[in-house]
DNA sequence: TCATAAAATGATAATGATTATCAAAATAGA
DNA sequence: TCTATTTTGATAATCATTATCATTTTATGA
């Protein structure tokens, strides 16, 4: 899967004609080895562990580039953050989001994904993306929150 | 139903101890005579010509007095601009919305809306609200833009 | 290996939307 | 009218992101 990845951008950078730079290659290590939704800070602060001189500016660009590349998401939750997440070309999911803590579940629901289509459909519309986000309490906030 | 959201706004106001002023009755006049999703700067240039002096710090100030009391719903969509639309207590609807023009058609769908319920609960989420946005060409920019 | 053109980086300034601050103006009561 | 309190509008501050640009790195081929 990783190696799959690196391969993706590598052909990416060949097509588009990259010069391949240490500091790519580390972010794209560090992106790697994640698992979760995170933010182009959070990214910025894990990289900086093994490059402190690596600047913020270079962070940014290089998870755009992934998101060209095909090998990530970039995503715009409530906080007005924008995240990465891993994605393989052509795979999609949506989200359930904690609104206290912050946990993401990720979910796919195929009924939900045509009755998307079909709405569109029936406006004339042709769909390109779409961004559906559930937001609440997790199971774990539920029983600390205090019920209002 | 104008007159019902300029009530809702008095209670509202009353309960909070606001006092009644000339800008926040023409904001409220200017934003009930619309029925778009527009922006706070929308707003802004739509109220200051009637009131040259008006303050953007006021227009933002009274948004969201108006979403605190219900009668108006604060959006975010892709382009990184808060929205305010119409909203009558309770009522709920999702967008499409055109990439090209911007156009915005809303939509309810009960299965949609039930889906999303099941899915949380079976994660053990509460759901609190959702955002659900389908990005895509309306038909009129179908036809002008090349198929690529 | 060396030179060189092109691309990449990092520091910094700029941007754009929104919020905070605060003195001056307006409002609601007494 | 007087006065305490709220509201306003101008402005500065903030925050995430992008643009700029001098300097450093890379690829390439003599
Ligand atoms: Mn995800
Ligand atoms: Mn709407
Ligand atoms: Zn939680
Ligand atoms: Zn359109």
């Amino acid at each position: 899967m990783i190696l799959q990845k690196k391969s993706a951008f590598n052909q990416f950078a060949a097509a588009r004609g990259l010069r391949s730079t240490r500091q790519r290659d580390l972010i794209l290590d560090v992106f790697l080895s994640t698992h979760e939704h995170l933010s182009v800070e959070e990214l910025y602060l894990k990289v900086k562990v093994s490059a402190p001189g690596i600047g913020q500016a270079t962070v940014y660009r290089t998870l755009k580039l992934f998101a060209e590349a095909g090998l990530a998401r970039e995503m715009t939750l409530s906080d007005g953050q924008t995240r990465y997440e891993h994605v393989m070309a052509g795979e999609h999911h949506d989200h359930l989001i904690c609104s206290r803590c912050a946990t993401i579940v990720e979910f796919e629901d195929a009924t939900i994904e045509r009755l998307q289509n079909e709405i569109a459909a029936r406006h004339g519309f042709s769909i390109r993306s779409h961004r559906l986000e559930l937001y609440g309490l997790c199971p774990a906030c539920k029983e600390t929150v205090p019920v209002p």
